[in-house]
DNA sequence: CTAGATATGCGATTCTGTTCGCCTTCACGA
DNA sequence: TCGTGAAGGCGAACAGAATCGCATATCTAG
């Protein structure tokens, strides 16, 4: 059922753990990070903060990786030093985002109210934060449905821990008896997280609003706890 | 909610109907169809059936344009006069799939059975057609995460096609009290579109296998019929 | 039969992400 | 101090989809 090859995920944020990534090669890095790979990551940095500056002012089509490495200060070819793939780039900051949401949930979390709540609440700050930026909510989808693309990996990778949560949420509830016994637990929160997958790619494509989008969410996840026969 | 300028599916299958699609420079044919476009037929069939056994053979993106073009007999650029997009090619036969799935429901679908069996059946008919080509489902759904493509309107368009059946079976379900008055049957609908949507995704990434997609597709079906917490 | 209009076709070209081979820089160990 | 090897960078090149301008074929109107 789970993806193989899972790590779980890795800080996200900050420089990727590029020396921790299997290389095919199994080129493992002998020396430890000695000075020389500051200048590395000044200009990992770099990309990335003019990718993302691109990517919001021309879309993620729209900016070139000529421009990208223009904008960064270097030829094209050499971003491939720093990043696998142009789509990498913006799954970078999914991660990130992926990685806030979670924190802020956790913060905001009241356990003490019912599952239900407990769900929308989880569902609305994901919500929240992925729909600031809808180019990268597309890719990240985009990216979902090319296997052969190494960022798939890594989105579905971050799909999978979401369904994770959304089950750690409902198995607590089954446990106080707030959900049905018979319920099974994992694949309820796929279920979940498939009605919120779905309602935005209909947002990301502008079928509907925002709101719209959070609204068919939230009926879904109702519809999910109350059933249609009840 | 609907897309907008979502004419109702026309005939899907055969010739596109690239005369009655809105041009961009309004140049709406002015002649019916004369003799002379028998010869531009055939060729968008020879172009149809070429790019059809490549995809098979090599995989979308392993069949170059200029191969399909070469197996029609034409030049590359020659197949933009009958198509927008290589990925339009694939969509043609998408629509024409899902033209199938749903005759094959209405040919035995049994309006005296329960609700949930009529949309657990529907989905299985549609399952079972799109399963047999993971590439043509792979394409449909990335292409639903490109909006400025214009496939991707034609593939949105499927979708509340579907959603649309399916709310049909919920409402007359709704009529015999099979389901609980209170439930929004579109809301229902997309809902249960989506999460066979997500179990796709998963399939066309090699996550699932075939039958756990399905399996994963029913059992949300289920839950969303039981509700969570009954 | 001719003139115009339209559909179809093609080669060259553009634009894109990505790869390739080669070069420079620089920490480190002998 | 020197050589080694890896990191980082570059321009050229590649392959693929899509576009452009022009040529040709086929019809209709007069």
């Amino acid at each position: 059922m789970a993806h193989p090859s899972t790590p779980s995920i890795s800080r996200a944020s900050g420089e990727t753990n590029r020396a921790a990534a299997p290389n095919p090669r199994s080129r493992v890095p002998l020396r430890d990070d000695d000075g020389r790979l500051v200048r590395g990551r000044k200009s990992r940095a770099r990309i990335r903060a003019a990718a993302l500056s691109l990517f919001r002012e021309k879309g993620f089509d729209g900016a070139t990786l000529r421009a990208i490495a223009a904008e960064a200060g270097m030829g094209a070819s050499s971003i491939y030093r720093h990043v696998k793939s142009k789509e990498e780039l913006l799954i970078e900051e999914l991660a990130d985002l992926q990685e806030d949401a979670w924190t802020q949930f956790r913060k905001t979390d009241d356990r003490t109210r019912s599952t239900r709540d407990r769900v929308a609440h989880f569902i609305d700050v994901q919500h929240e934060l992925l729909t600031r930026d809808r180019d990268l909510t597309l890719i990240a989808l985009r990216s979902t449905t090319r296997p052969e693309a190494r960022v798939s990996r890594r989105v579905l990778t971050l799909y999978d821990r979401t369904v994770g949560l959304l089950a750690e949420i409902l198995q607590m509830g089954r446990k106080n008896k707030d959900l049905s016994s018979s319920a099974n637990v994992l694949q309820a929160a796929q279920a979940l997280f498939h009605i919120t997958l779905g309602a935005r790619i209909a947002w990301s494509n502008g079928q509907v609003s925002d709101a719209g989008c959070r609204e068919s969410i939230q009926a879904g996840v109702n519809l999910m706890f109350d059933g249609l026969e009840s």
